[in-house]
DNA sequence: TTGTGGAGTGAGAACGGTTCTTGGTACGGT
DNA sequence: ACCGTACCAAGAACCGTTCTCACTCCACAA
């Protein structure tokens, strides 16, 4: 079906973005990193650790930090902290749209979420605003609903 | 001045709501969690342990990690984590007004930030209708703003 | 007052997610 | 093929946080 190419033509794109920001900063676009990049983006929302092993068993936990922390410093890999146990890896903004998250407060699992371009506009006038007020400079934002998922509710 | 009279009599509706709390849990409003919580109400936005510690230094760095959690059991305390080394601890919202956080993306410190109630309802009206609309309940948000502060801009 | 029971306290041990170390492997350039 | 450098995996180490345990304090009762 159509969408599959698309989904293949994103996909081949996507790596080619990882492989140059990696090389810019003298590092491999290797089997395991893409092996990352693919679950990354293969999910509905931000993945823990485990969860990527899970997905990945050729994956070693050390190897699988490592190389987020690579991926992390060259701009590809975004790393998130919520109360829970484990942090959470998403791929970046840049590369996936901007976004926000659900996050459910029984299971602690997250969802993407996006809201109306209109919406983010007055948000970011407002933001833009009253944080210069306060002598901030604002650089972008997150924001974090929680409640309770279609699952737990 | 008029305003420090207030402030003596906000911080003692405080306490007394605080030593509700506490007492509806059977838990006794002691010494070291009045100190907590004057801490908390004393500064500009969410405090880190160690800084807690440094102004309240009569107290044990195990009783504080109890006590602040007795005070989050009891919907006194609300706890934070952005992806610093420590957690950050606030009074609930519902002691302090609803607000939000300016996050430096430089020095970790963090400031506690309000929008008007115009945005705010804006906000909630587009978040119940796409959340819900992705089978999740909504019941609170945050929002973070990163960026640089005073101080390191 | 004095006794009693349960909450609170503080020092230090334990825990667990994450990071670092180490010794070895794979890969690109010559 | 050789060499330099990035990469890899297993396990040790790290460190913020939580737990344990013996002791103390406080509210209430007699």
């Amino acid at each position: 079906m159509g969408s599959h190419v698309n989904d293949d033509r994103a996909s081949a794109e996507l790596h080619q973005q990882v492989d140059e920001r990696l090389r810019s900063r003298e590092q491999r676009y290797t089997g395991s990193r893409r092996v990352i990049v693919e679950v990354l983006a293969g999910g509905e929302g931000p993945v823990t650790l485990p969860e990527l092993l899970a997905q990945a068993p050729s994956l070693a936990q050390s190897s699988a930090y490592r190389n987020l922390a690579v991926l992390e410093e060259a701009g590809v890999v975004r790393r998130l902290v919520h109360g829970a146990d484990h942090a959470f890896y998403e791929l970046a903004e840049d590369l996936t749209g901007h976004h926000h998250h659900l996050i459910c407060e029984r299971c602690g699992s997250v969802q993407d979420f996006t809201l109306s371009a209109k919406v983010e506009r007055s948000l970011d006038a407002a933001i833009d605003g009253l944080a210069e007020a306060q002598g901030f400079a604002p650089r972008h934002h997150a924001i974090d609903i929680y409640g309770l998922c279609a699952a737990c509710r």
